[in-house]
DNA sequence: ATGTGAAGTGAGTAATCACTCACTTTTATC
DNA sequence: GATAAAAGTGAGTGATTACTCACTTCACAT
């Protein structure tokens, strides 16, 4: 019954062993550049005041990788691969039937958890989503790892309550966009206004308010 | 009842008036760099490219702009004040309140209009959400022009809907946020896959899944 | 026709870029 | 503790960068 987490715990510390096998100097390079690739882009961003802030030589950045574009996606893989984690589990639907019954349930508990990944990850997303379209092996990256991931495995679980009548009669791919985008609206504005101390932003109402737009645009309405 | 409109297109023909006044070559640099911008994102694309693409000599992109920020904004504030000029004329909600009697006409006409313009100004959107967040001084701009204007021009005809019922009780900036992040996944995606000819993307499908997501997202719900 | 300011040019400049390499220091193995 | 491999260094490299400037060409009012 706990398998499954496992295996996707196995799939998260797998590549949390490459991070510690790193010298204590590498993951000063590594947090330095994410640091830097966020605030001024991958472009702007240079190998000289990377090392500065890391506190190393920079000939050391070169000693471990190759080119600044080995950097990035040193920085940027790993997370395309923790992202997509708990969808890649053996029968990702089947196993979470038997814990959520609802459609309802099921979804919003996915949700929290990937907006809880978003949030905590939220320097190298924005890494992830500024590079993206300039790179086409990072698209490509991103096309075979994220999208088809996601893809395919929500499908099998969407198909399964539409046939139920639980949800509208879209396409899948579709259901996806809209509840991904309403998720990434939510956590860019968070993440632009949700810190300043004026803020009247109401987390909490926020997410629930999100969440609960994206329910009743997906669900069936009820008949009168 | 027609003036409103005349005055929003005055708007838009001010900022055209603009580019009357501009030279072969500088309309042939501004193209140039739109498109360069677009295509390897601020940071990477070269003064040098832009003149050997425009055709025009690199000193020729100087005598026109100080600087290749300068190029950048040039570029970008037009189509900010664009992007809201449906917003800025006068009394926005009251005169479109005679035009569509229900919130769901109004707010489909609003959507419909607005990804269209993004649609036609595609290249140039791109550009401005990828460079917003890495200069202060665009970002400055953008809050006091399209999200300033936007959220309080919206937020009159909002709280009406919602007063008479016909809208959710949520915070207008909610509301907004909600809707506008909808609306850029649909035109991110379309953007990505809708021009691929294998694509399995029906087009005008997929605008009105959209635009019915939103509007069940946002409605109160029919009573049982 | 002529004068004048704007438009256009392209070689030149100092600064910065990603990356290399000969060398030193650290770490691990026996 | 000797030895070798790996990690770390920083001065140096050629290429590229945004931008300048002395100069030429053009458009147009008189």
């Amino acid at each position: 019954m706990e398998e499954p987490i496992e295996e996707w715990l196995k799939e998260v510390l797998m590549l949390d062993h490459a991070e510690s096998k790193m010298t204590v100097k590498q993951m000063k390079i590594v947090q330095a550049a994410a640091e830097i690739f966020a605030r001024k882009g991958f472009a702007a961003a240079s190998t000289s005041e990377i090392a500065q802030q890391a506190g190393v030589a920079e000939g050391t950045i070169f000693r471990h990788y190759k080119t600044k574009k080995d950097l990035l996606l040193s920085i940027v893989a790993p997370v395309m691969s923790r992202l997509v984690a708990p969808f890649v589990i053996r029968d990702f639907g089947k196993v979470l039937e038997n814990q959520y019954e609802s459609f309802d349930q099921f979804l919003r508990a996915v949700i929290e958890n990937r907006i809880e990944f978003l949030q905590r990850h939220m320097s190298i997303i924005k890494i992830m989503i500024q590079e993206v379209p300039f790179h086409p092996d990072l698209q490509e990256q991103f096309q075979k790892i994220v999208l088809a991931q996601v893809l395919s495995k929500m499908k099998v679980v969407v198909d399964r309550f539409r046939a139920e009548g639980k949800l509208l009669d879209l396409p899948s791919a579709t259901i996806i966009r809209l509840t991904v985008s309403s998720i990434l609206g939510y956590v860019a504005v968070r993440s632009l206004y949700g810190h300043q101390e004026d803020a009247n932003w109401d987390d909490e109402a926020e997410r629930q308010a999100t969440i609960d737009f994206i329910m009743r645009g997906l669900a069936v309405p009820s008949p009168k």
